[in-house]
DNA sequence: TAAATAAATTAGTCTTAACTAACTTTGCAT
DNA sequence: ATGCAAAGTTAGTTAAGACTAATTTATTTA
């Protein structure tokens, strides 16, 4: 039978993908995410993150043990990756546009749930020539007003 | 008092947003917007829609009479402007970038809701100069492999 | 004008994703 | 080894926003 997504539209909510971007980087950056910085990194409660992790466990996204500890699975990792790859893609992307960083980070945070992969295609190669032309960049500063 | 919200995250949901911008979008075209119309547009119940256009009209954002119709007060007019905006720069944007309509279609409208007002100038900035660089737009598409 | 159809509303339910308060487990210091 | 603080969990609540089914109002049509 045909697939029902044929393409757009993410499988996880932007919900879940935040969770689980913050869960890599913090592996990334610590060695390992407990549930307190989860719930610092994204400022909500403890409470809260015990809940979204049993229901990431549930899913297959990550393997949790109750008081220990999480591991992402394959399956959670790729989707972190993907998500994280996005949040760079669009951030380096704003950035050449001289924008300020607190804006980036908030706009990117949310634009970053609702890109698909050919206009994410399509972003990296405009970065790719925006970066080699500084003066098209300049002139871009010039018409801001 | 200092005010909450400085510049950015807007105060409407994106939801309500969606709503407005259909509402306006609708009202454009034929001259009124019905509660099934809206309906068909959004692709939800006629219900959700009767609930959303109470609370919106509780919010002051138009104006309801059960059973009659609606009419956007100034408030919900300006709101629905602008959302509306914000989707016209980023669809001419996108298709700047060579993107097929579908794939704009449904990223605009996820992303619309997360612009702030300095990124959505930058990215209007950026149109301006993509669209008198044609040679710049070629390079786009065979960058895009 | 009366019946039939279309549009709109209400009531009740569901899911997601947050919260607080109270309780339990773990780890560290004495 | 015990006791305390930090971390984690559970239970119960809330809000947004969707749904269906049943009902009511408005509009068409015969
Ligand atoms: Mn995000
Ligand atoms: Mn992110
Ligand atoms: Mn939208
Ligand atoms: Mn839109």
């Amino acid at each position: 039978m045909p697939v029902k997504n044929p393409g757009l539209k993410s499988a996880a909510s932007s919900t879940v993908e935040d969770y689980l971007e913050r869960i890599l980087e913090l592996i990334n950056s610590k060695g390992y995410a407990r549930v307190v910085d989860i719930a610092a990194a994204l400022e909500i409660s403890q409470a809260s993150v015990t809940n979204m992790v049993q229901r990431l466990d549930a899913e297959r996204l990550l393997k949790y043990e109750k008081y220990r500890g999480l591991v992402l699975t394959e399956a959670g990792e790729k989707l972190a990756r993907r998500i994280a790859h996005r949040h760079r893609l669009l951030t380096e992307f704003l950035k050449l546009l001289g924008l300020d960083d607190r804006v980036i980070c908030h706009d990117v945070e949310g634009m970053e749930h609702h890109i698909s992969v050919p206009t994410l295609r399509a972003i990296e190669a405009l970065t790719r020539q925006l970066r080699r032309r500084p003066a098209l960049r300049a002139q871009l500063e010039t018409a801001l007003v």
